[in-house]
DNA sequence: CACTCTTGCATACTCGGAGTATGTATTGTC
DNA sequence: GACAATACATACTCCGAGTATGCAAGAGTG
């Protein structure tokens, strides 16, 4: 191996760390997937993963993490080029409900998450990105529908929830496409009728 | 101890053990409870335990089951006295809500229910359940508000998972008392918005 | 009411996996 | 170039899920 400074080796351990245990936890969940074979499949050993994760539960934090991340993403790509806030809240739950079609995304974000690392502490890390996102534009559209101020968090939540069933309701539906189109039309209403007074 | 039947050998040893898990599980979770602890909590040993329950998943499945007859019941009981439908939807969320200020009962039926036993088997349990509880109720409202024989699985799904986020929220409220009656009406908006077409 | 057969349960194991201790090589600093 | 710090590997410990086996106490049959 050519000579590396220590950041790009850590940056490279982390990184295949971190790319096969998305892989294992979304394809096993977390339970059914050792930090051993996480390891194996990153090339490294255990020790690696040891040294730069404290326990199989930061492991599986960072992946919950990047996922959440790439949600974020792509809510705010998605949703920037609806200009009326209506249609981007609709536009979000779309781009939410097609990530959902993901098997490992709904076993890392849906399942497991909430049971690994508590709901405290997935509604922390939530409230920054794809929660941020839901309720700023729930802000924007109660503010348009004539009711701006208002306290738009519970609805937010309440919102995601039903989001989040509906993503699982997703999974196992005969025709996914057909799914999709029933789902995301009532979580349109949902959405709207959450954000209009 | 006096001689008895085996049926009611069995009956008192799967109730202890149910009894010690449904405390274990409701209070530290799944993950870091053991077998063991259950067993001795319950006043017999693991072998009892095994020779009632195939794995630990199973026992935990039948405290699971166990919750959603009591919350079920609890939905039924209350929501007769309900003569309007819409009146009975809104008092099964306040039913509901009120359910999950206990921790063991968000711990089990919210956070762990659905990493341990997969989505798949918690919706099985749950469609002849409180699901079924929520859609009945839906379906006699939608009749009522002029849209009879529609399909309402789908939204009695998504206010379900609304109502469970509701739940969670709940929990780490620093007035629970106040966060009651606002999530309720948040709730209660939800389901009526989504009980009528 | 003997005699088996089955069921309920306990004791004694195996084994895999999370976490730890320690050693070694590589990089960064003076 | 010496010393420190960091990245990683190897070799453990230990706990807990699941299994094997043994035994005792109902339950069916003559």
């Amino acid at each position: 191996m050519s000579p590396r400074t220590q950041a790009a080796r850590t940056e490279a351990t982390t990184g295949q760390l971190l790319a096969a245990a998305r892989e294992l936890f979304g394809r096993d969940g977390f339970a059914a997937t050792s930090i051993d074979a996480v390891a194996a499949a990153g090339g490294v050993t255990k020790g690696a993963a040891y040294h730069h994760f404290a326990t199989k539960g930061a492991l599986f934090r960072a992946v919950f993490v990047g996922e959440q991340d790439r949600v974020t993403a792509e809510l705010l790509r998605t949703t920037a080029q609806e200009p009326d806030p209506f249609a981007a809240l609709r536009r979000g739950c779309r781009t939410f409900l097609e990530l959902c079609l993901e098997p490992a995304f709904r076993q890392i974000v849906l399942l497991d998450g909430p049971a690994v690392l508590g709901w405290q502490e997935v509604r922390a890390i939530q409230s920054e990105r794809a929660l941020r996102v839901l309720a700023d534009g729930m802000r924007v559209a109660a503010a348009l529908a004539g009711e701006p101020g208002v306290d738009v968090t519970a609805r937010a939540h309440l919102a995601f929830g039903a989001l989040c069933e509906a993503g699982m309701l997703l999974a196992r539906a005969d025709d996914p496409d057909a799914a999709l189109h029933a789902l995301l039309a009532e979580a349109e209403r949902l959405v709207g009728a959450m954000a209009r007074p």
